[in-house]
DNA sequence: GACAACATACCGACCGATTGGTATGTCACC
DNA sequence: GGTGACATACCAATCGGTCGGTATGTTGTC
């Protein structure tokens, strides 16, 4: 029955390593530019292995995006000392510093796999966008907690939900990696999420 | 054979309407997705003149970057009656108002050209990423001349640097565009350019 | 505990379609 | 009769994906 170890898993995981090449190659040259042989390369792996474990490339996209998810839960949101501050809005503060400090270097180690995915198949792949949509969304309502908690201990401006502020929050994360990339320098992208974080501020004082 | 048309810059322009191709199309499916054959098909072209005008695909890329800017400037800046608003924060504000009026509809409709190409290619093509590199710069430097006239009248809080301002403004908007196309609905975008706007608003009190 | 039957993991040659780009020709207009 | 503006045919490379095959397990039966 099903006290199934794995048969023959040869090296570590054939898959994660794929996913792995995937989350870096699709971030520096987009995922149209990314092709199988590229992954297979960058992983060590033949196109057999590949398409083994994946029908298509589209269902890499769609594994990958999940599991972008899982990686943002644990990295950001669970990782982190800082996420054990009691103090609200403290927190969600620390939460726009840590970001702010993970842009630096090139590209395609601080921006986003799924924001970068969805730009060019949002139109074309309904699996693929459906899977970055749920990532995204994923990301926003952990924060829209940390938000919620804020505004019930310090009030907030009129109209503001605690929701919509972060996405507010994402995009504005999104854009600034946009800008980096755009002038090859992570300097301005630091500068947009200095700016968010004033907002922030300003909307709970 | 040949039933032809006219030899001389035929009906209205060959190469505007590539370009014009390349605009709607790009912003749709992304630049590597975009093929030679799309282009020639939507501007009701053949090959032979695609690559009679521009000498590569990258070549096209570039002079549309540049085409972009003068669009801008004219579509944004010039033409709409409200940049004769003398009041430079109020000129500002309706710039803004102006942008979140345009979030609507299909997508490839009010996203940015620049800013989805520069996103696949800034690691691949040095070429297209300066040209959207001058675009961007060039929609932030006039748009800095009014946040700079705003804070000369207004004042601003302390710390902020006009240019700075209108990176930001930038950014705002292009991550606005992901979150649309991620949930394939203008609505959260333009719930983000509205966070935009009190930011601004604050910034000035 | 031996063995047949089967499952998993992978290899790599191969496939048709598509890619960006070229080579050559045609034809209207100066 | 040269030149600019195309059209047509074609090309090598690459694309995502398939397929027959092998090596190495695992498992039920006796």
């Amino acid at each position: 029955m099903t006290s199934r170890s794995l048969a023959a898993p040869s090296i570590p995981g054939v898959k994660a390593r794929l996913i792995e090449a995937a989350m870096t190659i699709v971030r520096k040259k987009g995922y149209a530019a990314t092709s199988v042989d590229d992954l297979c390369k960058a992983a060590g792996v033949t196109k057999g292995a590949f398409f083994h474990h994946f029908v298509s490339k589209e269902a890499l996209a769609v594994e990958g995006a999940a599991q972008w998810t899982a990686r943002a839960e644990q990295l950001i949101f669970t990782l982190p000392p800082w996420t054990r501050i009691e103090e609200p809005l403290e927190r969600l503060l620390a939460h726009i510093d840590f970001r702010l400090s993970m842009i630096e270097g090139p590209a395609e180690n601080f921006t986003c796999f799924v924001g970068t995915m969805v730009q060019e198949t949002y139109a074309t792949s309904p699996a693929i966008r459906t899977a970055c949509d749920a990532s995204i969304t994923a990301y926003a309502a952990r924060l829209a907690e940390d938000v919620q908690a804020a505004i019930e201990r310090h009030g907030i401006r009129d109209g503001i939900n605690a929701l919509d502020l972060a996405y507010h929050i994402q995009a504005v994360l999104q854009g600034a990696f946009i800008m980096a990339k755009a002038k090859n320098d992570p300097a301005i992208a630091r500068h947009c999420v200095t700016h968010l974080k004033r907002y922030v501020q300003m909307l709970f004082k």
